[in-house]
RNA sequence: GUCCCCAUCGUCUAGUGGUCAGGACGCCAGCCUUUCAAGCUGGUAACGCGGGUUCGAUUCCCGCUGGGGACGCCA
């Protein structure tokens, strides 16, 4: 039998890491069988629903590059074929009608709080004739769960678990106004698109012992489950807002590279021996869903960050280009021809001490920022009289020198100190200083070269001039 | 309260009835060095507790503790 999985967010809020996971998880269980991957959204609750969460989600699938196979599935597009699901079992008598109201039930459940009663419906509609009953009187639809045995489980990551049918509440499968709930949808969607494997959160698996009832008076198979356990924050609460970042989509913005988010994600509670650093294909060919741990993980941005860093450092220069533009023109930076030139050759420079597009950006003003820079004030601080007179010698020298190549400079700069009777380092860290207006860069010489005499020149010329604006910022 | 799940360094994890309990992130130190990274070297740090089973338990069983989840006419 071929494998079929499916990712079901309900469209209610952006795609948050923890379902990002489990998308990942359903792809790559998919791809390693060689099965199928499809998307379904669950918007059954239409009050909470919005057209915004549903862009979001897919934007964020994209990004992860784990769209669907197919199209994707809108729960409430089939509301008639779940109602129909329905009236059959109420028909077979497998459901039945319930007139409780909400406030009836509210009362019943506070009194078994009260008493600390297990809080469950009570089943006092079951036998109920509807004869007995007003026909206006609005009613929902449950199921008539077992009250005796016991459902037992065979989750793929869980192993065994077993529930006594008593636990066992005869959910609602229609609400009174006729529409179907989750709980209903979700066991007909996953039935009818041909579901053979239900990975999603361990949220979900006390629902599964309710949905595997169901699929029993469906009379239809019942899916293989597998519950995976959920993220959590690093104070190990479940995660929420006060967590900080929990969209996809804010990670993007925060630069990280999808690459290194589906890297870090996976190995929350899967593994391959030792190994850290995983490509698509290793991930593809080694998953198994059977694999996964059964222990909540909490996440840890260090080690997203480092893996990023990592990963920035895979990228071609030119793809970094690609996505660093955009980033400097939003905050206002106007790179011409010969500034994309410039950061394109610094590029491998920088994106070695980079851990997101956001720092890499940062620290690309160096080859793009208009001049004269503006000095950080650890910068400016280096850049004293003596200092600037220094440099402005410095620069004549340069001017002269035959060769633009990192060795020449590199010769040239480290005699001058030697005349001056300095170590290189008291020269090195306020010529960085002039050239980037920082005291953090790439080595000098690469940034010299990179810049090109021209640009080196009229940079020591604005240092030794004074004519560089102050900035709060520092690195 | 009822039910379900979980438990190896701070975090992610590997692992076995007998291991110096391994790796990664972080942190610390050193090397390299013009700064910062990267890289290299070394270090720090864990089997939650109590009972069993066993010649021997981190590993198997039970209990406890701790953590998480579910108990909606939400999904």
């Amino acid at each position: 039998m071929s494998v079929v999985v499916r990712f079901a967010p309900s469209p209610t809020g952006y795609l948050h890491i923890g379902g990002a996971r489990t998308a990942l998880f359903n792809w790559l269980y998919a791809r390693h069988c060689g099965g199928r991957y499809l998307l379904r959204i669950e918007d059954t609750d239409r009050a909470r629903s919005t057209e915004a969460a549903i862009r979001a989600i897919f934007e964020g699938l994209e990004w992860l590059e784990l769209s669907p196979d197919a199209p994707p599935v809108f729960q409430s597009a089939r509301a008639d074929r779940h109602r129909e699901v329905a009236e059959r079992l109420l028909a077979e008598g497998r459901a039945y009608r319930c007139w409780c109201t909400p406030e009836e039930l509210e009362e019943m459940r506070a009194r078994a709080r009260a008493e600390k009663r297990p809080v469950r419906y009570d089943r006092r509609c079951r036998g109920r004739d509807p004869a007995s009953v007003p026909p206006d009187r609005p009613s929902v639809v449950r199921l008539a769960m077992p009250t005796e045995g016991e459902t037992v489980i065979e989750d793929l990551v869980q192993g065994t678990v077993r529930i006594a049918n008593a636990q066992l509440d005869d959910m609602i499968l229609l609400r009174s106004d006729g529409t179907p709930t989750y709980m209903l949808s979700v066991v007909v969607d996953d039935h009818d698109m041909g579901i053979t494997h239900v990975i999603r959160g361990d949220d979900h698996l006390t629902n599964a012992f309710r949905q595997y009832q169901l699929y029993r008076a469906m009379a239809v198979d019942v899916p293989t489950f597998a519950h995976i356990p959920l993220i959590h924050g690093p104070d190990g609460a479940k995660l929420s807002k006060r967590h900080g970042a929990l969209s996809v989509t804010e990670y993007r913005e925060m630069g990280i590279l999808p690459e290194a988010m589906r890297n870090y994600l996976v190995r929350l509670g899967w593994s391959l021996g030792d190994r850290e650093i995983l490509s698509t294909e290793e991930m593809i060919r080694h998953f198994d869903i059977r694999d996964v741990g059964r222990s909540p993980a909490r996440f840890d941005m260090n080690k997203l960050l480092s893996l990023n860093a990592h990963y920035l450092r895979e990228r071609a220069d030119t793809e970094l280009l690609r996505l660093v533009l955009p980033r400097l023109e939003a905050a206002g930076i106007r790179v011409d021809e010969a500034g994309r030139r410039r950061l394109e050759a610094g590029m491998a420079g920088l994106k070695l001490r980079a851990r997101t597009l956001v720092e890499l950006a940062e620290a690309a003003r160096i080859y793009v920022a208009p001049r004269p820079l503006p000095l950080t004030p650890k910068a400016a601080r280096l850049l004293d009289d003596a200092m600037r007179k220094n440099l402005e010698a410095l620069a004549g020298r340069l001017v002269h020198l035959q060769r633009w190549d990192e060795e020449s400079l590199e010769s040239a700069c480290r005699a001058f100190a030697e005349e001056l009777g300095l170590g290189f380092g008291k020269l090195a860290q306020p010529l960085r200083a002039a050239l980037t207006g920082t005291t953090v860069s790439p080595g000098l010489f690469e940034v010299m070269c990179v810049l090109g005499r021209d640009e080196v020149l009229a940079r020591i010329e604005d240092a030794a001039r004074g004519r560089n604006p102050a900035v709060q910022q520092s690195h």
